[in-house]
This record gives C-alpha cells, sequence and structure tokens, in this order.
DNA sequence: GGTTTGACCATAA
DNA sequence: CTTATGGCCAAAC
C-alpha cells in the first residue's frame, strides 16, 4: 500500500534525524524513534525511509538494534549501504554487523537503561 | 473511520 | 543460534 509519499509530518522528523548523523557514525531505529518522542515509532523511522528512497537523507547510516542492515524489498540495499557505510569508515565484522557499541549516534547522552 | 501493513523491538521458548 | 508472539503507531486504502 504505501508507496509514495509527500509531506507526511512523521516523516519529516526522521529525516531531519537521519540527517544530522555524522560521517561515520551510525544509528539504531529505536534510538531515532525515541528521539522522536520516547516512542516506539521504530517501524515508521524504517517506514519513511522506505518512502525516502534517495534524497539527502543518509539512509545507509540507519541500521536495525541488532547493527544489521535490513533486506527489505530490495536485496541490493544491504550490500550498498554496507558498501557506503565501509567508505566512511565504519568497520563491519564477519557476520555484516556493526559494533553499535563504537559507532551508535546520539544527539544527547543519555543513560542507557540496559547495555548489553 | 475501520482495516491493512510495515527497512522494528523485546521477550520467551 | 532460530522461531514465535505481542506491542505499538503513523500513513495508505
Amino acid at each position: 500500500m504505501e508507496k509514495r509519499v509527500v509531506g507526511p509530518g512523521f516523516h519529516a522528523q526522521v529525516f531531519a534525524i537521519v540527517r544530522r548523523v555524522p560521517r561515520g557514525r551510525v544509528t539504531t531505529y529505536g534510538d531515532v524513534a525515541k528521539l522522536l518522542g520516547s516512542s516506539r515509532v521504530a517501524r515508521h523511522v524504517g517506514y519513511a525511509l522506505a518512502a525516502c528512497m534517495d534524497r539527502k537523507v543518509p539512509w545507509h547510516r540507519v541500521v536495525n538494534g541488532r547493527g544489521t542492515p535490513s533486506p527489505g524489498a530490495d536485496p541490493t540495499r544491504p550490500a550498498r549501504q554496507q558498501s557506503l557505510l565501509e567508505k566512511e569508515g565504519v568497520r563491519f565484522d564477519a557476520r555484516g554487523r556493526i559494533d553499535l557499541r563504537l559507532y551508535r549516534w546520539v544527539t544527547k547522552t543519555r543513560p542507557r537503561p540496559r547495555p548489553r
């Protein structure tokens, strides 16, 4: 159903957050969701990025909570994402995962309830 | 205004 | 490690 997005209110915030992510840094859907309002809108974060398709939004700097890019609808997306991130300096491990402990970017340093 | 969906997350088994 | 289940919420139909 969703496919085209024109001027969504929520998505605008998501784009704003993702746009603030500096190069060589990554963030998770859950984090962005919390930044938007401590809500569980994590799904909409990826949802917005899906609609974004391409833009000035570095969607490749956004990964899921486990540090693994999601396949989504296009199987080539994770591959491009890894390539872009590696070019920016992000290191992937053998499993294709990212060390969120090192690359997780947040606007405000907030206490983590449960660091793993 | 109800139904469907989705690039998620957390927890449990 | 994988699979299953629940939740939560905006946007499209």
